[in-house]
DNA sequence: CTGTTAGCGCATTCAC
DNA sequence: GTGAATGCGCTAACAG
């Protein structure tokens, strides 16, 4: 069987209280009993059990994320941000993937409720207020990203002001007819950035004193296919867009192939701007609204860790910035 | 505090031993016990400690994943196919990004030497046969994904094969200078199947009696951009390649980039050959090697959860298919 | 400074 | 069938 503190204390001669001491960096500890102890576990190859030391400390030692759609791009960076400095601590990363609402409950209730992590980060997944109560008296610690709740501290962007900086993008260019193609408005999710973004769009609009024509606006399943077909509706009306603005850049490189399955060339024909700047974005010279990904997730461990530190902390927003990256994909409309 | 298994005893008027034998389905028990403990249960909103349940049970109830470059569209389809699988299970998942070969060794140790898993996958990286001793002697059950070690059970494909495969296409349409784009074969990761698909490379060449020329194959890291470089020095050659042949989908774009850059037409005056079979494939018209992503992850999982059921399995080798998929990206060369 | 002891919450013998 | 006792490996509080 596996080494355990009892047989180190023996092999060194001194109790176990003296071993888990130099284990947990406690000066009260005589160096040359320290050195010993040390000696000891170096021989026996000696690994403290993580199970037993949870149990004892009463803690999980684990962070969990709850994250929607592990293969989209953008997902993937905000969780390699929050591997890499999880990596660093003393914690294990427990990853939860979600891909309907059901399993979404699920996990939004058994993780907390069955005391399984220390700390959990929910990343574009939005919580009610029964999930934020019962996290509550769970006394877990939670970070929302890319998603929000007003009880909870979060990591965001500001959805309304990137939707309006695409869509002024195209109005600058001299655009008047522009489409916006979204994740579905009203869906079992909940999810919000789509509503914003769509704010943010008419508010350019507005703005410009253009209006706001339904038709223009499509919704549906995120992914590249659903994306490429909503465009194809989009671009058989009459009059159709100039220009389209994706929720995201998935969803923008569905609507440039549905740009060359009906002859239209981009930008010269049809402008379109999408969200994110995944790497893919670079190589399609996708212009883009730009948000730091990875940084988000980062910053989510980050506000976690010091959440779990400090309970009491009031209760944070932090809003990392957008930048509008201009490639190939927009120009001025073409000549009616 | 947490409800424990002791006040769920006591408010039912029962032992310990009773809610536990009820919480695991022991047949042991009175119906009409096992109705009341569990209306307890509920009342009391009770949920067993993980924790405890594995210090007492002696096991973590959670599997590891060791992968490198979380953020490759190929290994996020493994891992998906993966998390999917232990989601239905009753174990943890706990992920272990690799970017370098230090943090790599200390995972490869660390993650089985500290008793923190009950099983482990590793993708991709490949074991010396000093970690797989240290496996053994830990008698932690490890699946490799798509590398290998005669001592270890893994699912792969026949990667001399998918050269092959590629490469024969290439020379079917015409083409006779036909270059490959690798990762390092001689690196501190030691990834085989960068090498395995030269060698299938190099053996379709000489069937069709076409010599192996080295100044055709380029190595250097993984990624587009330096995908992209490296096809920018085979492309200047004179004569120059008619065809290349990429490594990996990711890679394959690079090239593509190179060629636009340069101004050559693919695939009129390029053709250019992927590997995997990644979303962006199919956007990119991509001719490719498929190889099924998502079901190496599950058949690994599948074979795993088997191995620690029974740890006297023998070592299983289990080869997926791969087939070749032809998109746009490839035609007959062009008239010299 | 250091050894001893009492939990942490559950599973699992044993007796009854 | 069921309850009480023991142990899983470690931390922390308490004596010394």
């Amino acid at each position: 069987m596996a080494v355990t503190i009892y047989d180190v204390a023996k092999q060194a001669g001194v109790g176990v209280g003296t071993v888990s001491r130099v284990l947990n960096g406690n000066p009260n500890v005589r160096p040359e009993t320290r050195q010993r102890v040390l000696a000891v576990i170096e021989e026996l190859n000696y690994h403290p059990s993580p199970i037993a030391r949870r149990l004892s400390l009463r803690k999980t030692l684990t962070i969990g994320v709850i994250a929607p759609f592990f293969t989209r791009p953008s997902i993937v960076e905000r969780l390699r941000g929050i591997e890499a400095l999880v990596a660093e601590s003393d914690y294990d990363l427990v990853v939860y993937n979600v891909e309907t609402p059901e399993r979404r409950d699920a996990c939004f209730r058994s993780v907390v409720a069955g005391h399984r992590v220390d700390g959990l980060i929910v990343i574009h997944l939005a919580p009610t207020d029964d999930d934020v109560r019962r996290w509550a008296q769970a006394q877990t610690p939670v970070i929302l990203v890319d998603t929000r709740h007003p009880a909870l501290h979060r990591v965001v962007i500001d959805d309304v002001a990137g939707g309006h900086l695409a869509t002024r993008h195209l109005i600058e260019l001299g655009h008047r007819r522009i489409g916006y193609i979204s994740d579905w408005l009203d869906e079992p999710f909940h999810f919000t950035s789509s509503r914003d973004r769509l704010l943010g769009y008419q508010r350019a609009l507005a703005e410009a004193g253009l209006p706001f024509r339904p038709e223009y606006h499509r919704q549906g399943d995120h992914g590249r296919e659903q994306a490429r077909q909503m465009a194809h509706d989009l671009l058989r009306l009459a009059p159709r867009p100039t220009a389209i603005f994706a929720h995201s850049d998935t969803q923008a490189l569905g609507v440039m192939q549905a740009a060359a399955d009906l002859g239209l060339r981009v930008p010269e024909d049809l402008s379109v701007v999408g969200f994110d700047d995944i790497e893919m974005a670079e190589y399609a010279g996708l212009t883009t609204v730009r948000q730091p990904l990875a940084e988000t997730g980062r910053k989510g461990i980050e506000l976690l860790l010091r959440l779990m530190d400090d309970p009491s902390l009031p209760t944070a927003c932090v809003e990392l910035p957008i930048e509008l990256v201009v490639r190939r994909t927009t120009a001025p409309p073409p000549n009616p």
